[in-house]
DNA sequence: GTCGCCTCCGACAACGATGTCAGTGTCTAG
DNA sequence: CTAGACACTGACATCGTTGTCGGAGGCGAC
């Protein structure tokens, strides 16, 4: 800046305005300065002008999800950036991996970065670490995953409902032996999903069969084995309700292998890529992750804003999508 | 960090020093600097040191892809971040749109921020406005697309080899009417794996016909519709090329729609998700976007450890994928 | 005892920008 | 002609941190 002032042949503080945009520069120095600032190809420098500016703002924000490589994650990460950009605010992405240490190194390291607000995916047992931070007024929101020990802004997807209507629209097709497929049940969003299945069997009076239910899988190859197990039961199911992306594709990939994918219906919690060009194709409760990411950016610039309300909770809906494969009767 | 200095009782140049794990400090006010700090729950600013500090580094990376919401983009982008988080860099990752403007309003929000260095997709015809910035040393790794007007690490897919392989798997299971279905010419790829189709015609001494090359698909439903016009031809095509992620989609389900997906043979371009459980299943040339973006940071940080070899080209191969849908003759 | 070296520590300037304030010049109303 | 308002401008302090430098004290070698 200090280049540009002195070619101009004015001070700081005016290229300074210029700059900024500020009133009270005759046409004459803006024109001088901005050619001078061309012809250096001067770019201002946002942290330095951070540190004296009155808001102390960066323009920056935080942004923590599954793993930017997930469908349901870069599909926020894409509705954030978006409503971002809008005003000039870049966004810093990591990736959680469900890993409690990368939880704390990612916070820390935005923190370290002063960036104006945080949306978080988390996984630690408890996020009251952040309370020093929600109280000096930085918004943090929550997306996918209800924080533990702290209250703010939260934006989740229907878990209970969804996966209770998915359990419901399998009743309704005549099914009574009917898997839950599950993730660890550490993480909220796979409790809340159990907890619907559970819920949707009770009211229908139909008694859950602890042999039906396997959870903790985490990769593909678990779900499919979990699905050999089922199918060699003495009373296999005849319907399957998968409470998890990943999990749905290996429980496709098993019941093809046993030609069993016309005969065992399946419902699938969250979308799966290419699923109504699969045969069957496959009906699932449908996410709406771009929802989710702009409620939770729209809540954020909300609070930059000023917006003082109390903390709030956001619940995004779900869709139930018919295409096939939950549509599929009992033998 | 004042206030940390006046509870521990030292200078603020101590506290600095034990931040930064430096030498001669006494192991006493080591600990009374760290418990300090600790009470108050110091985060050091990044930036303001950074303003100050020798090297000048934000410990930032800026990344530009397609989308990050695109499966190619978000690999690529999650393996910068792996590489990355080693070295306590955190990354701004946006989204390219094929638009210009955002071309240029990324990087100069890049710029603004100061980040170490730039890894690139581009669309606008020159990047030469990024000359200041590698003659300063700022490292600079063109990804995906090779840029114009300016030398500098790119790293790329073998396009051309790629397309050409493709099309020799079509001619080599006898097709002779083999179609290309591309987006832009505008882009690098595009033009790349048209050349490569085009060779290998040559090569096996097929003529190209103008009819069966159809460019400027942007998005699934004009590759549908695509599909649909060559179908209708007196002499329609046995075979597809289809040179694009999205495009391959279309294409699948516009040959579904006419019934034509067991006749006509189809080799696409890029990984199509659920590939393999699609019947049939595609068989594609798989690029390794992985593999893309770990090269690209390992160039970047080499060259802020201080390589200053030339500009080097990193050329990834691609890989045949045979599932089924390559692999249908002709009637 | 003195010199030199080393450890430990803080005062101060500086990084690149902006907020404050005061100074100059011009215009308008009385 | 003068006072007051307002446009325009730059000097200076400041933001949070680190580089430089010098001072105080301890220790070993001569």
């Amino acid at each position: 800046m200090k280049n540009v002032a002195d070619l101009a042949g004015v001070g700081v503080k005016t290229v300074s305005r210029v700059i900024n945009q500020e009133r009270h520069v005759s046409a004459d120095t803006i024109a001088r300065v901005m050619q001078a600032a061309e012809q250096l190809q001067y770019q201002p420098d946002v942290q330095a002008g951070n540190l004296r500016r009155a808001d102390r703002r960066t323009d920056t924000l935080g942004l923590l999800v599954g793993s930017v490589a997930n469908p349901f994650s870069a599909a926020v990460h894409r509705a954030v950036e978006d409503a971002a950009i809008h005003r000039h605010v870049a966004v810093f992405a990591s990736s959680l991996d469900d890993d409690p240490e990368r939880e704390r190194a990612s916070v820390e390291a935005f923190l370290r970065r002063r960036v104006d607000g945080l949306i978080l995916t988390t996984i630690q047992p408890s996020q009251a670490y952040l309370g020093p931070q929600l109280e000096q007024g930085m918004p943090v929101v929550f997306v996918d995953r209800r924080p533990n020990g702290l209250v703010a802004d939260t934006v989740l997807t229907d878990n209970l409902d969804g996966a209770a209507r998915a359990t419901r629209h399998l009743l309704g097709a005549g099914h009574r032996r009917i898997a839950f497929l599950g993730d660890s049940g550490d993480i909220y969003t796979a409790k809340e999903r159990k907890r619907g299945y559970l819920e949707a069997l009770r009211l229908e009076g139909v008694a859950p069969d602890a042999e039906l239910v396997i959870e903790n899988l985490g990769e593909e190859v678990q779900a499919e084995a979990a699905v050999n197990r089922l199918l060699a039961l003495a009373d296999p199911p005849t319907a399957i309700f998968s409470a998890q992306n990943l999990i749905t594709i290996g429980v496709i990939t098993a019941l093809r292998a046993h030609g069993a994918s016309e005969r065992v219906a399946l419902v699938g919690f969250d979308d799966v890529p290419m699923a109504s060009l699969l045969s069957p194709a496959v009906t699932v409760i449908a996410q709406d992750p771009t929802a989710i990411g702009a409620i939770a950016a729209r809540q954020i610039f909300a609070r930059l804003d000023g917006n003082a309300e109390p903390a709030q909770d956001f619940i995004v809906p779900t869709r139930l999508i018919e295409r096939g494969s939950g549509e599929i009767r009992p033998v």
